[in-house]
DNA sequence: ATATTCTGTTCGGTATAGAGAACATTTTAA
DNA sequence: TTAAAATGTTCTCTATACCGAACAGAATAT
């Protein structure tokens, strides 16, 4: 099933109770804009709307876009560890992306 | 350091010894453009072009951009990693994330 | 030295991002 | 029911995303 941005933006704006000009006071638009993204699937909309737009909806670019990036389904467990992997010193990163390079030597 | 989208495309593309073509030609722009990003910072790239320079250059969207998503000053490494590990499979990555767990029981 | 090739830069043009205001429709209040 | 308020939709307009082609400068080869 294809959904496109604009259903994404408009599912999660509903499930949030947003009215489509308290969206775009959140994000820094016009409601008018929300509402084409929503209905129109304008081909090229800024990094900073959608950027935007997934803070204050909750999820990621990547969950909104659905790009060659998103190849792999981001879960929100994987978000949440990394923004804790993110916190870390830089000593146990390292450590980890060690770690995990040895891991996935075998299939290379 | 405010550093821009088009410093860290720069740095990135150079590091890969990728010529402005190579880029264009990985990422469906024009050289010209992907020139523009770097030395004239437009104000709304598209999330398009953002996501797949992205993708190809090994980082995350949001590494790129410097979003308010991104509390924690992300690293072009530590976005590599995340790219990779979200490439794993669940398995892999579940004893992954216990292992940082564990780690950090210490100190919480 | 100079032709060739490779890379970076500039320019002009078309399509569209995104705002704001007007208009339409639905919901709420009386 | 109907006026008012809230929400959604359409329109017009300016700025700019992004391209292709021309141009400029380095690097390399002969």
């Amino acid at each position: 099933m294809p959904t496109t941005l604009g259903s994404k933006i408009k599912k999660l704006r509903e499930s949030k109770g947003y009215t489509l000009e308290k969206l775009a006071e959140l994000t820094r638009s016009s409601k008018s804009y929300i509402w084409e993204l929503e209905n129109k699937n304008p081909p090229r909309p800024s990094a900073d709307k959608v950027s935007i737009i997934a803070l204050k909806l909750g999820v990621t670019i990547e969950y909104l876009l659905d790009t060659e990036n998103n190849l792999t389904q981001e879960s929100a467990e994987d978000a949440l560890f990394y923004r804790n992997y993110k916190k870390m010193d830089d000593k146990t990163k390292m450590k980890i992306r060690t770690m995990v390079d040895l891991w996935n030597e075998d299939d290379e």
